[in-house]
DNA sequence: CGCCGTGTTGATAATAATCAAACGCAGTGG
DNA sequence: CCACTGCGTTTGATTATTATCAACACGGCG
């Protein structure tokens, strides 16, 4: 047998990289082991806590990073205060925005978030000797394109309750990937305050249609942030899309 | 000198081509001169009357198309008829979703609309060997990307009064690209029942808001579609974005 | 214990939706 | 030529939804 392995066998992986979603969903399945390695030397895992800005105004970002765990907000605001939640990140999303500095977006952690964090310059780099690597990434982008035209419809269309049902079946189905049928449960990552920031409605708002849920039994809330969903039909129903 | 000329002079470029937008800033700017002939080879001009379906439930798409002039709305529906226009697309825009056929998104022809047309297989080859237009294509993924997130920040946080001051300080910035300053005039390419479904209002609201500006000068309406703009940067205030 | 951050609940006000009517205009046909 | 119709739009009156203002509840923590 060959002494060089092929890449099933893991032999030459990185072992960060080993166990990480993004080689198998994200971005770095579509680089080699040589470039997993040599991405791998300058790649570096950090843990930030909920609140701590990612991409803005204070952090000038010349890096990219692969979400490893946990919630990313993307955050738009006006002059005067008023703003709006523009997308969620959940891994193993990319986070970066290639080709451009500034889209007037903060990225925020929205729980405790784990990146894992490389050098702009050298995935653009990377991103001209691998078309396989700008073919993800156009996929992710095309994918954050339907995900902010259905949240279109959600903002521009939709009552504050099934705003609400909306938000709470995007995070049941996000927050735990792999669930077949039965109850579900999960912690919401966002603040209410974040929560009205993404459906375009005041905290007030959305507590009363929480309430509303709650007292139909659609939802059970268990401490403000822990919510178990019985039946995500019922739910997925009330958001009518 | 030599016979085979450079593309500057435009010896070998298709006619079709060589006064076309999408040459310039569009994804045909990725091709060669012998990919471009080929690819005219097989492509179609196309003019359609303002309402007809490019994209959607009745027309399976298996091509892509630039806009050579008018505009493309794309629009969202619910189950129960309520519907968001989610984008607006201008010369030189690709219209087609590359790797997917469905996203629950159909295009019609706002205006009158004049397209080039080429088979959906022919595109796809020419992605994989060409990685320029795969990037050409994820810059204007990209573009739509933060389009859309600034329009949700108006979906979700502006009042009816900016909304419509934002959609008439859009299409005066795209339907003139070449402007320099002083009084600005353009057709509406939306009726008033598009535009509330862009703005996610009714049309009465829309209706309201415009009369409002007009009264307050910063428009002025000639035939219900023609608007004037004495003052884009007081238009613009208005929509404080 | 008091205080702060977060969330809920209630009373009232503002905004936009809904319902209803009429307008202007283009096209049609007597 | 002039009613007559149909469509897109405007305008008015009223209602519904959501925002705003205000008070309170709960849990953690110095």
């Amino acid at each position: 047998m060959d002494a060089k392995r092929k890449d099933i066998h893991n032999s030459d992986i990185p072992l960060l990289c080993r166990a990480c979603e993004a080689r198998h969903q994200g971005v770095c399945g579509a680089l080699s082991t040589d470039q997993l390695v040599s991405l791998n030397k300058q790649s570096t895992r950090k843990r930030v806590n909920s609140g701590v800005e990612l991409i803005g105004e204070t952090q000038r970002t010349d890096s990219y990073a692969n979400i490893i765990s946990g919630v990313v907000k993307l955050t738009k605001m006006m002059a005067d205060g008023r703003q709006q939640i523009v997308g969620l990140q959940f891994a193993p999303d990319f986070l970066g925005r290639p080709f451009r500095s500034d889209s007037g977006i903060t990225a925020d952690a929205a729980t405790e978030v784990n990146i894992c964090s490389f050098p702009k310059a050298m995935i653009d780099r990377m991103i001209k000797d691998t078309p396989e690597l700008e073919h993800k990434l156009l996929e992710q982008t095309l994918k954050e394109l339907d995900e902010a035209r259905d949240w279109m419809l959600t903002l521009g269309r939709k009552t504050a309750s099934e705003k609400v049902a909306s938000f709470l079946s995007l995070i049941a189905t996000h927050i735990n990937p792999e669930w077949e049928s039965g109850p579900l449960s999960f912690e919401l990552p966002l603040t209410r305050s974040d929560i009205a920031d993404f459906l375009g409605l005041t905290i007030e708002t959305v507590s009363r249609q929480m309430t509303k849920l709650r007292k139909e039994g659609v939802i059970v809330i268990r401490n403000n942030r822990m919510v178990e969903v019985p039946d995500l039909a019922r739910l997925v129903e009330r958001a009518s899309a």
